[in-house]
DNA sequence: CTGTTAGCGCGTTCAA
DNA sequence: TTGAACGCGCTAACAG
């Protein structure tokens, strides 16, 4: 009913330029074959009426919409949420817009944004996980192509990004190594996530390089500041020696901190901690700030973007992409710091 | 180049069904004026040939798109995300979809984010500030209709919800007084934020009806656990009977419920806390966990969305409304929770 | 009940 | 250098 109030059509810019459509047409796209006196026109009239070109004819005539899909298990989660923002960061540059699918994790629902998604032409779908573990690829072949993201597909023809937890637990057995810790506890969470066992394996592998015995077996449990405070005491208690601990989480390398500062531990004096995953939230307002990695998720979303890019340009990448992470040092580790 | 790989196209559902475009149309539509078996054969060719409904092609000839643009000022902030949430649940229940940007807090950014949402059509805009304060409405007049989400529109004219801070500091306050404390304080944080202000008011309200003086003048400082901590161990100096306190964050009342417990409180026994903004990592991973108030942010998202539909069909809102939000009770207050 | 025709806004032939 | 005509995929009006 109100869809000419919408905005101004290339028409309009014509007639009031004095000019045929194909004209305006090609004086707006920087055609060569125009008088530049012509090209003026139609500019001015173009701004004079606030002329917006409509993507949406546009894209149905190159078969092409610019626009991608972001298709995302777990909003909520605190993980997909950088890796949107570096997503929309990369395409944000270019003319590509960002279509926003929550599915709740639910594959029902999944299969009803996709539809959604195709049927607004998306060119292409970045599909983001809510654990780091491997989840099944789209069911139902989509036709355009798809990068994975955080949670790699189970297939590996499939195109996926996902952060590198062997070389996160690596980096924060190293750093513990580096500032001379030797007896060396590791806390970590949920057994049933693959990410707990990869940053362990990672530590004990980077311990076992530098000759350096973990004093237990890694302790797992939940991804809990309660956790992480039991661990801690339960740690101290059979191994009143320890001088340093890897937490699989900032949430438990926080509860870890304030138990361990509660037991008369001084940090890092007596104790270095080092947590993974950088949220800031929890690491800077612990006393001392935390030492963690960064698992890069920003940098992720936009490696994931630029896959995509170049997969909707017909380069497309297969397998799993890992991306590095960063260690960021704080209080916890470094009192000079 | 590809553009015919993208799938199939109603010509070719016709043609395999034996008739003609329209009727195929007309079929797919649930239009009444076709034989039974006539709308089966079209969908089962449909279902065949996996088709999805172009709806750049609908969307260009109802000069409607079905997408609304999300325009978040800040993607970072906890606060967007889950009134993105929010309006993704309000419009996913329906066949809207939503653009997501982010103009990263900068005006130039806004716009040209704004002109490209435009240019796709998007039937409306809800645009999501970074702080719970006014701000400027969208410069260019938008043409479509647009809600303005946590933070309101300065202009009067236009449609905006944000949460009630007021009632939220209300509410803080009488939760204190009804667990018979009597002698309370305020801590609260960065006193450039109207919401501060709004929420400190709202206490004191409370408070003067209760008739109840607060030991001391509210504090304002920053939203961090450590002006949570410094603050209320202040508070304690000067007034060590104190038994309630009312906090600005959870950040704020994280770091309280820390140095009060460290200087020896029982908490709630001695001092009772609540916090504000229900930010369940803080307020669950305390000990004990923390009373808060929750402000109802994907309620808000929800609304905001609902608003917009509304606004979009022709039935425009004006003005400011404000969303209650809602006691948490954990506990920072009571022992037997 | 079904098919033909027109046109949404745009870019691109091709002819003038 | 410009403009008329066509078609992208779809639906609504009308004709059969």
């Amino acid at each position: 009913m109100t869809a000419k109030a919408r905005g101004a059509t290339l028409g309009d810019v014509a007639k009031l330029a004095g000019v045929s459509i194909a004209t305006a047409s090609k004086a707006l796209n920087g055609r060569a074959q125009v008088r530049d006196s012509t090209r003026e026109k139609v500019f001015r009239a173009a701004s004079a009426l606030d002329f917006v070109p409509n993507a949406l004819a546009r894209g149905l005539l190159f078969g092409q919409s610019g626009t991608v899909g972001l298709l995302t298990s777990d909003l909520e989660g605190r993980f997909s949420l950088p890796i949107m923002m570096g997503a929309e960061d990369a395409f944000g540059a270019g003319s590509t817009s960002v279509f926003l699918c929550d599915a709740r994790g639910d594959p029902i629902r999944e299969q009803h944004q996709l539809k959604a998604l195709l049927s607004r032409q998306v060119d292409g779908l970045i599909v983001v996980g809510a654990r780091p573990d491997p989840r099944e690829p789209l069911s139902g072949d989509a036709s355009v192509p798809v990068v994975y993201a955080y949670s790699p597909s189970t297939d590996p023809q499939d195109c996926s990004v996902t952060s590198d937890n062997v070389e996160s637990g690596r980096l924060a057995a190293e750093h513990l190594v580096a500032i001379g810790r030797g007896r060396i506890g590791i806390i970590t969470g949920d057994p049933s996530y693959g990410a707990a066992h990869d940053r362990v394996e990672g530590a004990l592998e980077a311990l076992a390089r530098a000759g350096v015995t973990p004093v237990a077996e890694p302790l797992f449990g939940s991804w809990s500041e309660g956790w992480g405070r039991g661990a801690a005491r339960a740690l101290l208690d059979q191994h009143p020696d320890v001088d340093g601990v890897i937490c699989g989480s900032d949430q438990i390398a926080r509860g870890a901190v304030d138990a361990l500062r509660e037991e008369g531990r001084s940090i890092p004096g007596d104790v270095a901690v080092v947590g993974h995953d950088n949220w800031e939230i929890l690491s800077t307002g612990s006393r001392p700030p935390l030492t963690t990695i960064d698992m890069n998720l920003q940098e992720l979303g936009r490696r994931a973007a630029n896959l995509l890019f170049d997969a909707i340009g017909g380069n497309p990448s297969h397998g799993v992409e890992k991306l590095p992470c960063r260690l960021v040092v704080r209080g916890s580790t470094l009192s000079t710091v």
